[in-house]
DNA sequence: AATGTAAGCGGAGAAAGTTCCACTTGACCG
DNA sequence: CGGTCAAGTGGAACTTTCTCCGCTTACATT
């Protein structure tokens, strides 16, 4: 057996930025006919009807070639948010302060996440579904790790030599107040105000900042 | 119609202390059965094998049974903690300190969160399980509800003029640290100890506390 | 004991998620 | 232009969750 089963063609496991992998035109196709078809039965039917098969049928189109795409309803979701998720990227990343570069990291900190509430406020069921698959779906995304490494920078910026805490796990704990299902409880159940919840979240980021407390 | 749906028995909607609702023979017997099945399964293949199919066949029961007493998965694996939690609230509700009555409220907080960390780690994926049906299930269980009026009256001892903030905010803040799908990933993905983790809240614990940083 | 009745039961089957694999097709290369 | 073949496709089939409803039975009453 030995060496029989390896990979043998010289294309790169990963897609190499300036010599990207060709989509195929039949899955350029499909790929525009099923986020087309999924955005359509969202905006007519809602999350609960947003099923694979439906999607499938509505893009004429296989439930294989579904998956093959997505991976699994989590995935399809995640490909909706795809777009915004992008556009708050670029913001945080090389955006306009307070989000962007320039601003003080604790006021970075403090936009990034009421901007993220800000998006659960407009998107939140979508979420809800992206992370939902599994126990930990929502921390072996690309976004959480990106979320995760910005903030872990920004506090590095402010405490390089790491007195406040575990910058890994602070980390966390921040991103763990934007989780898409304590939102939609706060939100729902509880009743709570979105100037409620950018409050509470504020209270939260000063004592973990390390700010004096009024 | 007037009057012909009506409830005309005498039974509380209720359950009422002193005068339980009896059970049934055939449903007791299957009670016990059914979690004698669901531990089986559990302990000899593991979560993922814990189906409604296979705890009912092996149960010798029908589905319908299952659906009856639990109501869905997430209420099968909640049963199974039963006991766990139960020995947990009365642990913080009237067990010794620092986690029951007597210890100082910063203090009965820590325990707390360390303790429920301690649960997470003998039974994680099953707390997964019951919490991940649907995006707000984890906080629509009892056992929430109580374990944040239990951080809420925690926070009103100590802060009675609620100048650190929403004492209902900050208790979801709180246990939102304990949320399991963020534990298995901090434990298995990141491969965090679990002293990096109790550390971890701590740090947290004492930022929304007010307490000085050291 | 006989009887009434609601609680409980069972399992067929609908619906959704996911896998599998034989077949088709687009892109590239000579 | 024709051959090659991995990428892509479709949909049957399997699994699992959950619902539904006609039937059974435990328990209370008499």
């Amino acid at each position: 057996m030995a060496g029989s089963g390896g990979r043998s063609d010289d294309r790169p496991l990963l897609p190499v930025a300036g010599q990207p992998v060709v989509e195929r035109a039949d899955a350029a196709r499909n790929r525009v006919a099923l986020l087309t078809a999924a955005a359509a039965i969202l905006e007519r039917d809602g999350v609960d009807a947003l099923s694979m098969d439906r999607v499938a049928a509505e893009a004429r189109v296989g439930v294989g070639t579904v998956y093959r795409r997505f991976g699994d309803r989590g995935g399809l979701a995640f490909a909706l948010l795809d777009d915004d998720e992008r556009r708050f990227q670029e913001a945080f990343l090389s955006g306009r302060p307070p989000l962007g570069p320039g601003a003080p990291p604790q006021a970075r900190i403090r936009a990034f996440v009421h901007s993220y509430i800000d998006r659960l406020e407009s998107h939140g069921e979508l979420h809800a579904v992206a992370e939902i698959r599994t126990a930990t779906a929502r921390f072996a995304s690309g976004a959480y790790r990106t979320a995760r490494a910005h903030i872990v920078a920004l506090l590095h910026q402010v405490d390089p030599r790491g007195d406040w805490g575990d910058h890994g796990y602070l980390a966390d704990a921040l991103l763990a107040l934007v989780d898409a299902g304590l939102f939609l409880y706060q939100r729902r159940e509880l009743g709570y105000s979105l100037e409620r919840i950018k409050a509470g979240v504020d209270v939260v980021v000063d004592g973990l900042l390390g700010e004096r407390r009024r």
